[in-house]
DNA sequence: CCAATATATCCGTAATTCCGAATATACGAA
DNA sequence: TTCGTATATTCGGAATTACGGATATATTGG
């Protein structure tokens, strides 16, 4: 479907920012901004950049509501995406100490 | 079993030479330096380079015959990072144009 | 229109990664 | 030992990526 290939999904994934940005949108379906800075505690600046990469990437999408930006998983991802996302998710969340946050603004 | 990270996984598998070492070593059991060398059209000391790395990360194993070194994927892998592995293999290998090499050495 | 909030982008710099020629090392055969 | 082959490592420079403060943009409410 996107013309997202093996070795770019790795690159993505391939950071601890943005392992932990696909890790919190795997869980909850769609999260705000807000949301992701407030649970992975980094710069707003940072966490936009990151997040922009993985739009370019087609690995998220964004939905303006109103002044908040939520984003969630590409739903057109390609099956395989799915499953090295899904896999990763479990031992990333540990390693990465992901709290899983409930939803602050919004 | 190893100590290996799902972004340390990410970064690994993250690069075209990489990816095509690791989907080489998935296919074939156990792969020597020469054949990979030959497969991938690269300089020997850019694939020595990157099997390093993967060494390093625990990714793969080294078994020395005589003057081969022959490559595989870490046995002791966990599951989760051989699942994902075995889901990129078969995109990647499409993707990255990996002809199966017949082995030429050894 | 103005202020406030949420998010995105810019930009200079620091850090990391990658490259491949040159060189070093390891081993087997003679 | 010495040579030849296979592989690893070194090294300096190029290219890419990451950072975060400052700033721009977008949207809502007054």
């Amino acid at each position: 479907m996107t013309n997202l290939s093996a070795t770019k999904l790795c690159k993505c994934l391939g950071d601890d920012l943005r392992l932990s940005l696909v890790c919190l949108m795997d869980v909850q379906r769609e999260i705000c901004v807000c949301d992701l800075v407030d649970a992975l505690e980094a710069p707003q600046s940072t966490i936009s950049r990151h997040l922009a990469q993985l739009r370019q990437c087609e690995l998220v999408v964004a939905r303006r509501q109103g002044t908040w930006m939520h984003y969630r998983l590409n739903p057109e991802l390609p099956e395989w995406a799915l499953t090295v996302i899904e896999t990763l998710a479990t031992p990333a969340r540990a390693q990465l100490g992901l709290r899983t946050p409930a939803p602050v603004c919004c």
